[in-house]
DNA sequence: CGAAGAAGTCGAATCGTTTCGATCACCTGC
DNA sequence: GCAGGTGATCGAAACGATTCGACTTCTTCG
């Protein structure tokens, strides 16, 4: 038996007879080395079972880990849930991978004070950060102090960062043209989560202009921006289909009756469509409904929702663009990606 | 300004005047070392801006990086599109982090020749594979090289290594029995992808007997063990609803008129119950459908799926376990995860 | 025939930690 | 007063690689 350890390059050199820069120099591919030596080292490798430098010796070297941390919300399984992320995500993994990273992913760390957090004590070169909420997020403190490069998704980003978003708020104020342009007077909103403790109810002005959340807050400023108050603003518990029929029932019983609803998300907005159709509420000739996202929602046929699209994916390739210039020294433009409207068949006319 | 490299502990020591070791028992919190001493490394690593031990030096010193990979599917958005895969994650990546250790994300490497994969150059001590093709999966053959420990879910694993499955099989056959029960003869079956190149059509069984994905193996094994031979079978290029219409549409349509369709995911079993809407078949009055996972579909309501229950967040944890145990050098037991059935809505007696 | 240049190989320093054993001062108990 | 202990600190050797400059040979050209 034996190998009670795994084989090293100095194991390889001395049993191919030769230094250990020369089997550094014929795995690297750098440097000049003859055909006959290439081989010995090659033959001792395979009969050492060595399986190839260890990534561990090379980073310290080079002081570069190929890795880049991404950092959830940390509550993981709400944020493998939001379909919305999970396509980003999909570009950042597909992208930085074409570039040989790999993606570590990092739960958010809490900011309380025992912690030890993986965003501390993981080996990382830059982190993408999915939810900022604020300057002084403790996420963003942390790889200040490890001096670690960030760019961020949606949110407040430090100088010298990477930042990508979407303009929430002016794709909102359209969603509400839209809906004003077909005679809607009274227009309720069905939100994001607002802090860390959501739950799915009406809420008054104190509660939601209080928004922690960049995307939250900006979808309902369009409100103020498009010059008219939503007749009653009810939040979601979490971005799911479950919370939207909730949510629609508050808002579709509610008695300012609202003749359109704006939802924050493509999913919330299928679950108002369907509490519609539990409450014989028809769409869109009683009510109009929009979504945000532009996800793909097939079982909600036949109705199509009418939402601003956003390119998901697109924003993960993005964001890891802005590391690879991070990574390169140079300092990103903060980048803000197009909305496209699409109206689908749940808005029309308000009724008279 | 200054700072063009970070500091290091050598320059906190020197900026203390005390030795090297003495800032890293300080950081480490072995070793006795007198408060005020304690306080003049910490003063001096605050002055410096140092953000704490280097990850990469721990690693090399200590051997263990505190990263697992998790080796998905190549084609991530695949990979980012199954609810119960990410369910999986979900718990792999909790129970993990709980552990102190952080998830890698490793795109399954092809076995191609010239490629470099993650999984080859990436710092980890242990891996666990999410899809495995065969005892020479390349991602398996690349672990063993390495000297990397494995943990694999659904599939066939080299001894030594962890295992967590549930039982296809015997859960596809109790759904089949339960059909049976209610006087089904002529049942469809709607599969999971059988191979790489996967299209939406009616397969034969040169095709679909050579399945290489274990769980699309083992779902139409069933209907052999249960002594009883699927009158169609459809294989869906993935698990998605809209796959699962087109599925739906031709198993409905064929021409051996089943009467009951058995559907190897419940985002496939939901399309179908899509498509029977669409074409006025009454479910389960006409056709009774089956799925297979129990996720939440709660747009399908007022239909609720009869499936074979699988508890994937547990499932992630166990492999977590698996980990944990490889980690202490344990060798874990392969672990068969029960599955229970929830008879729904969509099933019933077959019309005479 | 001798010097310049190239090809192939090697030694040694370096990356940032941890950790084992040594050192040293100081205190205790007999 | 001295052996023996304890508490605090330090030196130096790993850990596994990369890389720069130096050192042989061997070729080639003037």
């Amino acid at each position: 038996m034996g190998a009670i350890r795994r084989p090293t390059m100095a194991d390889v050199a001395e049993k191919a007879g030769v230094s250990l820069s020369t089997v550094s120099l014929t795995f690297s591919g750098a440097g000049p080395i003859s055909e006959e030596t290439k081989c010995r080292v090659e033959r001792a490798a395979a009969d050492l079972g060595y399986g190839g430098p260890s990534p561990l010796g090379k980073s310290l070297r080079s002081g570069r880990s190929h890795i880049v941390g991404v950092v959830l919300a940390h509550n993981l399984g709400r944020a493998f849930r939001d379909p919305n992320a999970l396509h980003v995500m999909d570009g950042v993994v597909s992208s930085l991978g074409d570039m040989g990273l790999g993606v570590l992913l990092v739960p958010a760390p809490t900011g309380k004070e025992g912690e030890r957090s993986l965003l501390e004590t993981a080996p990382m070169d830059a982190a993408i950060l999915m939810r900022v909420r604020g300057h002084d997020d403790p996420g963003i403190e942390i790889a200040k102090k490890r001096g670690i490069p960030v760019a961020v998704m949606e949110g407040p980003a430090p100088s010298g960062s990477g930042l990508v978003t979407i303009d929430d708020e002016r794709a909102t104020v359209d969603l509400i043209a839209h809906l004003r342009g077909l005679g809607h007077q009274r227009i309720a909103t069905v939100t994001l989560p607002l802090g860390d403790e959501a739950e799915t109810q009406v809420v008054g002005p104190d509660r939601y202009r209080a928004a922690v959340w960049a995307p939250a807050h900006n979808r309902l400023a369009a409100f103020e921006a498009a010059g008219i108050e939503p007749c009653v603003v009810v939040e979601a518990r979490a971005s799911m289909v479950e919370e939207g029929i909730a949510a629609g029932h508050l808002a579709l019983s509610h008695p300012s009756k609202p003749t359109a609803i704006v939802c924050q998300s493509d999913l919330l907005a299928a679950g108002v469509v369907l509490a519609a159709r539990e409450l014989d509420v028809r769409v869109p000739q009683d009510v109009s409904i929009t979504g945000f996202d532009g996800i793909d929602v097939p079982w909600l046929a036949p109705h199509e929702l009418t939402t601003a699209i956003q390119d998901a994916p697109r924003m993960g390739q993005l964001l890891a663009e802005e590391v690879r210039a991070l990574l390169d020294g140079e300092t990103p433009e903060p980048i803000q990606l197009p909305v496209v409207l699409r109206i689908g068949t749940t808005t029309a006319r308000a009724r008279p």
